[in-house]
This record gives structure tokens, C-alpha cells and sequence, in this order.
DNA sequence: ATTGAGAGTTTTTTT
DNA sequence: AACTCTCAAT
């Protein structure tokens, strides 16, 4: 009776799909069809007669539960499968029972950068002196305690850690803010669930047998607290299936814990184990690549991975003189690949270990004319226009959020100035009140002027106004919030050229709300909305059926897959990362970073260095990946641009395959002409002329935007920047004169 | 109180 | 280079 869906599986697939009882282990290499095992099995349990509703699948990102739900959709329509995040999961079983945690059911989710502002305040508050740390580095201690189900009450530090004594006094305070605020981080949401159902063996009982069949997918990335709470509800009915790859364990830094998938078999010993080693993706040389690269790491489950696929082309790995080549010769192969016909766009995906790394490809692509997508830059919930109005909506879903009070008492600009501001802080903590609740009561703080007191009257009214007024759908409100406020009005205004732009987001933004809106129908709520926009990334709003070469991190490209691949920037410090240097672990997971990058690639792959690149406004020379030198040789075809200086990498030199050079480009870069570092051609080109030369008002001339005036001079030696205004459309533009073409006139 | 210029600092990766 | 923070001018 399952024939059809049987069919289409290999016996391991097979094996996987059919396992219906007890826990399971899919082990999965990359490309081997993990998704439809999951989706299979989904409609395997479904045509078994086990009722949807029953099912949980747990994933790591929205885009995953996505991508799943629409292939159970097209197995079973209409399944109704819970299928989503942990975050999502656990945000909407809290609210369910957030009396039991000590919140309300119309908690505030803080992001990063909410839960680091109510971190921030709560350090200023408290008068604690950092020292040399930062609050980014005590919210990621308190993150990691979060992650390993430590409550502020049994967190404990190492001795002499002094951090750890930051963190033992501060993680207190800033829970105790954040709750007062009714308000959780991402952290709260595993921590809060998982504490829930060890303090309460009722609800854990009953979500145990809610749910009877629980997947978890990519479960090497999971950490102390989803592990608990997979196991939690995975009791009495133990049907817990986990698929993932050791070998694409990504995520260390955040918590995850690999030790999860290694013992699994521990944990359960009764385990069903089943191991997915045949590659449908990639080629036979790029799957060597890949293997022979993730061999060199020592904390690992040993895979044979092969694949039936064609041998395919040699993995090209390149040298360029610098990145600007690198990033013209990529643009150029693509843009020749499209005008043969061979490939269009969205074959095309360009990995880099950091978002730092786009601009020039961006820059390379968009002179060609080709089409790109990138999955980052700044991701949209995250502008401060976007934040500004969210906080609007969270104040009005949640009247004791302190951080979002913060962030619009002020905004757009009312006279609540700074002093004012502290005044009410120092009112509302004397009375424990929360900041709008004590805004009410303005008129009692004798510090303030008539006239303060009555601009946070007229901001108490407008709040008052907008609660009123929230019953309909989410996009009238939002656009109430922005009329009312006179938020759109205070950017209409604004002289800003990127204002003008934060203005075309907010229209997005009411889009977005409007979509949410239809898409919801009556269960639309403002709740909603806005855990919706919380626990969203930059990295669902990919689009895949765009016709765009798609640039992003090598993180980002966990679960995809594109004809082409080019991975970039393959040198020391960037891929290994600086920070992984001293450390094994993770140097392993860089390993296993680009590991992951190659095996998306399926036909072709080019991996890239530059000799010389700028990074943080500086050149410097670079030395190559150490994790070059791991590849196989016999799968590699290495070119070197004949722009290279000098140094022949050690890794060319005794090669035995034949080596190539990557010759005149016949784009050939207009500024620069030889081999030697640009750095110093590019001062020999300009003379004696040194950035001290350019002074106030001097009419300077741009290759790119023409003639200007300088209007503003900053720094000195290397460092000295010019501000120049070139007029017109092109406006007031800023430059390190010693890395700059510009010219006296 | 608000604004803008200048100085100082920095980031890996993301729910 | 891009961001945030600080401080002085308005």
C-alpha cells in the first residue's frame, strides 16, 4: 500500500522511513537525502494512521520547518504536523503555561540586541564595573549558563574567573529586569521550557503524550536545553528520531553540543541506527574533496561518503593577486558562463566566512549587470527604523516592557531628554513600578519641570490612544503607530538621504504586516506578529526560485545546494577564523565549516585565495588556509593569477597536478597595472602627493564621481580621511586619502 | 534638548 | 570601512 512512496527510496532511506517505534539515529551525510527521509517518514506515520497532530518536528531554523512542511503538504495534504523551531515551539508552549515560570502569556521575545540594551541598563544600573569585558561578552556568558540550563540561582563560577564573577553578580540583576519587564531572550525560551517540564512532570506528561512521534533534525547543532527537551517528551513514548551529521556541526560557539549526536546511542541504547552515506548531490571529485578534507578532524563519526554521480571537472583552486581580482575574475566567470548560455544566475552562489566579505563581490556583480541576492547585509528586522516601530507594538502588546519604553520614549524626538529619562528610572525602581506605569505618574516627581511632566503626559495619552485603537488587523495599527507618533512625519521631514530609505521600509514593514494580515485571517493577532518578526532571520527570506547568484555566509548555507559554488577567501584568519586559532575544537569546526561549503556545490566548485586583501581598511598580506594544503591534490586544478607577486604557495610547488596560470584578465583592472603590492604603486602613481597635502576647500577630482570640495578633513599620516562633496546626486562621500584615488584638481 | 562632527572601536557565525 | 560613542555647538 506504500509502494509509491516506498519506491523512491534506497534501502537505507528506506530502512529510515519505515522505523516507527523507538528511538532512531539517521546519520546523514551532506546531500543524502535527509529531507526526504524526514518528509517520508512523516507520510509513512500519516498513511500508518497515526493522527497528525501527534507528530512534532523540531528544527533548527524557519526556513528548514518550511521547506518541510510544504513536502509533507505535497505527500499528505492537509496534515496538520506541528513543524517548526525549538524557539517557536517553546514560545508557544510557554505561553500556554508562563504563570508557571513567573510571566505572562503576552510576554516580550528579546532579540540580541533588545536583551544587550536591558543587559546595558542593568549594568549601568548597578554601578558594576566591567573592567576590560564587555556587555557583549557577559550576555554571551550568561547565553552560554542559559544554554547549559543554569538558573542564576545555581550558577556557580570558576574559581578566579573573573568574569565569572561579573556574571555571578550581574545574570541575577538582569534576569530579575527582564522579568519584571515580562520579558524573555532567546535563551529563556529553551531555558524556561525545559525547567517547566522538570518542575512539572504533569505537563511534561502531557506533551510527552501529545506528541508521541518527535523528530529533530539537525541534531548535531542542539544544545544542553534541546537536548532536555526532546528527551523530556520522549518518556513514555520514546519515539524520538533525530537525523543529523556530526561532520556539519556548525554551531559550538552558540552552545550546541556535539557530544548529543555522538552518544546518542548512549542515551538510548536501544537505538535504531541508520547511516545515510550516499551522496544524489555532488560530484565524484568534489565529494573527495570534501571527504578527504573533513578526515583531518579527530572528534568525528568515520563516514565512507560515495556517490553514483559523474566524475565531474577537477575543483579549481585559485590564486588571486587580491581580492578586488578575485572578485572581478568570480563576476566575470559568471557573467561569461550566462552570456554562453550555460548556466543562468541562480546557479551561481558565492560562500564567505563573513559578512565583511560581500561588498566586493556586490560591487564586481552589479557593474556586469548580473543579478544577485544577498542573504545578510543588514537583515531587515534588525534596522533601527524597524526596531523603532516594532518596540511601538511590543509596548502596546506588553505595557511593562522596559526595553521597548526605552527605545520610543524619545523616538522620534519629544523633549524626554536624557535627564529627564534617569529621573523616571530612578522613580520607577524607588517604586517598583515599570517605566510607563511610572510615566503616569510624572506629575509626582518633583524634579521635573511643568513642561516635562506634560511631554510625558502627551506620550502616556498617545500610548493610551494607540491600545484603544488596537483591535483591527495588524497593518492599521502599524500604520496608526505611524501617524500618531509622528514617526513617518519625523522622517519625512528628515534632510537624511538614509532616511529617505528607512521611510521605504517602513512602508516593507506595513507590507509585511499586511501579508501577516490575509495570511493569518481571524487568527491574527498583534501577539503574533510580533513573535513572528522576533524569531525570524535574514536567512528564511532567501529566495530560491529567484533567478540571482546568491551570496552569503558559510553558515547561512547549511541545507542548500547550487550548480556552481564559489568559496572564497580561503586564507588564514578568515577561514580558519582568528578567534579558532588556539583552540582545537574549534578549529575543528572550521573545518567543518568548509566542509559544509563544499558539499553544496554540484557540479562545479571553485575555491579562492588572494594574495593581498583588504580587510578593516587595511591591506595585508595573507596566508593561505591551512586547510588548503588538506585537499586532494588529484582532484585540484590550481591556478594562479599571473598578477601573483612573488610567493609561490608551499602547496604549488610539489604538486603533481598540472598547474595553470590564470592570465591577463581582459577586464584588466583600470587602476593598477603590475604585480607589485597596489599598496605602494598606487602611491608611486600619485608623486610625492601624501595625505597631508589635501587641505580644507581644495577642489579635489574622483575618477568615479568627478569633480568636489573638500568639506571636512579628519586623522592624519595614513589615516587622515576627507570628507569631499561632489554636489548633485552624488552628495558628501568620505575617504582614507592614502587608500584613495582622489586628486588635487 | 538636539544635532553633528570627530574620535575610538571593531564582529565570525544566528534562533 | 563601518559602526558606536562622546563631546561640543546650536
Amino acid at each position: 500500500m506504500h509502494d509509491d512512496l516506498l519506491a523512491r527510496l534506497t534501502p537505507a532511506q528506506r530502512e529510515a522511513v519505515t522505523h516507527v517505534e523507538g528511538p532512531l539515529l539517521v546519520l546523514a551525510g551532506p546531500g543524502s537525502g535527509k529531507t526526504r527521509v524526514i518528509t517520508y517518514r512523516i507520510a509513512y506515520l500519516l498513511r500508518l494512521g497515526i493522527p497528525d497532530t501527534s507528530i512534532l518536528g523540531l528544527t533548527f531554523t524557519n526556513k528548514a520547518a518550511q521547506e518541510m512542511q510544504s513536502r509533507v503538504q505535497q505527500l499528505v495534504p492537509g496534515a496538520r504536523v506541528w513543524l517548526g523551531t525549538f524557539h517557536r515551539f517553546a514560545a508557544q508552549t510557554l505561553r500556554k503555561y508562563a504563570n508557571l515560570v513567573g510571566l505572562e502569556s503576552h510576554f516580550t521575545i528579546y532579540d540580541k540586541d533588545d536583551s544587550l540594551r536591558a543587559l546595558r541598563s542593568v549594568i549601568a544600573d548597578a554601578r558594576i564595573d566591567l573592567g576590560s569585558y564587555s556587555p557583549e561578552a557577559v550576555a554571551h556568558a550568561i547565553s552560554g549558563a542559559k544554554s547549559a540550563l543554569l538558573t542564576p540561582q545555581n550558577y556557580e563560577p570558576r574559581d578566579g574567573s573573573p568574569l565569572g564573577e561579573l556574571v555571578a553578580r550581574i545574570y541575577p540583576l538582569y534576569q530579575e529586569r527582564l522579568r519584571r519587564s515580562n520579558a524573555v531572550d532567546f535563551d529563556d525560551l529553551l531555558m524556561y521550557l525545559a525547567l517547566l517540564l522538570r518542575q512539572s512532570p504533569e505537563i511534561r506528561h502531557r506533551l510527552d503524550a501529545t506528541f508521541r512521534f518527535v523528530m529533530v533534525d539537525e541534531y548535531q547543532d542542539t544544545n544542553l536545553v534541546q537536548y532536555a527537551i526532546a528527551r523530556a517528551i520522549s518518556v513514555e513514548y520514546p519515539n524520538l528520531a533525530v537525523t543529523g551529521d556530526p561532520d556539519q556541526s556548525i554551531y559550538g560557539w552558540r552552545g550546541a553540543n556535539l557530544n548529543n549526536i555522538l552518544e546518542f546511542e548512549k542515551d538510548f541504547p536501544n537505538v535504531r541506527v541508520v547511516r545515510l552515506e550516499q551522496n544524489y548531490r555532488s560530484t565524484k571529485r568534489i565529494l573527495a574533496v570534501a571527504a578527504k578534507l573533513i578526515a583531518h578532524n579527530v572528534r568525528r563519526k568515520e563516514k565512507d561518503l560515495f556517490t553514483d554521480n559523474e566524475e565531474g571537472r577537477p575543483v579549481r583552486l585559485v590564486t588571486y593577486a587580491d581580492n578586488q581580482e578575485e572578485a572581478e575574475d568570480i563576476a566575470e566567470q559568471i557573467a561569461r558562463a550566462i552570456q554562453r548560455g550555460e548556466r543562468r544566475p541562480r546557479d551561481f552562489a558565492i560562500f564567505y566566512r563573513m559578512n565583511a566579505l560581500s561588498r566586493g563581490f556586490e560591487i564586481a556583480l552589479r557593474e556586469r549587470g548580473i543579478p544577485y541576492q544577498i542573504v545578510n547585509g543588514v537583515e531587515f528586522f534588525q534596522r533601527k527604523e524597524i526596531k523603532d516601530v516594532i518596540a511601538y507594538l511590543q509596548l502596546i502588546n506588553n505595557p511593562r516592557d522596559d526595553v521597548a519604553f526605552l527605545r520610543v520614549i524619545n523616538t522620534p524626538p519629544r523633549s524626554i531628554g536624557e535627564t529627564s529619562v534617569r529621573r523616571l528610572r530612578e522613580f520607577a525602581a524607588a517604586h517598583g513600578l515599570c517605566l510607563l506605569e511610572a510615566a503616569r505618574r510624572a506629575d509626582a516627581i518633583p524634579e521635573f519641570s511643568l513642561r516635562t511632566m506634560g511631554a510625558f503626559r502627551a506620550f502616556v495619552n498617545l500610548y493610551d490612544r494607540l491600545v484603544a485603537a488596537a483591535q483591527g488587523s495588524v497593518e492599521e495599527l502599524l500604520g496608526l503607530v505611524l501617524t500618531e507618533t509622528g514617526y513617518r512625519e519625523y522622517l519625512e521631514r528628515s534632510q537624511h538621504m538614509e532616511d529617505q530609505e528607512r521611510l521605504a521600509n517602513i512602508e516593507e514593514l506595513l507590507t509585511v504586516a499586511r501579508q501577516f494580515d490575509e495570511r493569518s485571517g481571524e487568527a491574527a493577532s498583534l501577539e503574533s506578529f510580533l513573535e513572528e518578526t522576533s524569531l525570524v532571520s535574514d536567512t528564511d527570506a532567501l529566495d530560491e526560485s529567484a533567478d540571482r547568484v546568491t551570496l552569503m555566509t558559510l553558515h547561512a548555507s547549511k541545507g542548500l545546494e547550487f550548480p556552481v559554488v564559489f568559496l572564497v577567501a580561503c586564507e588564514q584568519g578568515i577561514l580558519p577564523h582568528e578567534r579558532s586559532r588556539n583552540d582545537m575544537d574549534e578549529l575543528e569546526e572550521e573545518r567543518r565549516l568548509m566542509f559544509v561549503g563544499i558539499t553544496r556545490a554540484k557540479q562545479e566548485l571553485q575555491i579562492s585565495m588572494a594574495e593581498y586583501r583588504d580587510f578593516r581598511g587595511q591591506r595585508k598580506l595573507t596566508i593561505p588556509s591551512q586547510f588548503l594544503m588538506e585537499l586532494p591534490r588529484e582532484h585540484l586544478e590550481i591556478i594562479t593569477s599571473s598578477r601573483v607577486a612573488t610567493r609561490p604557495a608551499s602547496w604549488v610547488g610539489t604538486s603533481p597536478a598540472p598547474q595553470s596560470v590564470f592570465r591577463g584578465s581582459t577586464w584588466e583592472a583600470p587602476r593598477r597595472s603590475s604585480a607589485v603590492p597596489p599598496s605602494s604603486s598606487r602611491r608611486a602613481e600619485s608623486g610625492a602627493l601624501t595625505p597631508d597635502d589635501f587641505v580644507l576647500n581644495m577642489p579635489v577630482v574622483h575618477p568615479r564621481y568627478g569633480v568636489g570640495r573638500i568639506v571636512a578633513l579628519s586623522g592624519s599620516g595614513d589615516a587622515r580621511k576627507a570628507t569631499v562633496d561632489f554636489g548633485g546626486a552624488i552628495g558628501k562621500m568620505k575617504f582614507i586619502l592614502s587608500q584613495s584615488p582622489l586628486r588635487p584638481k
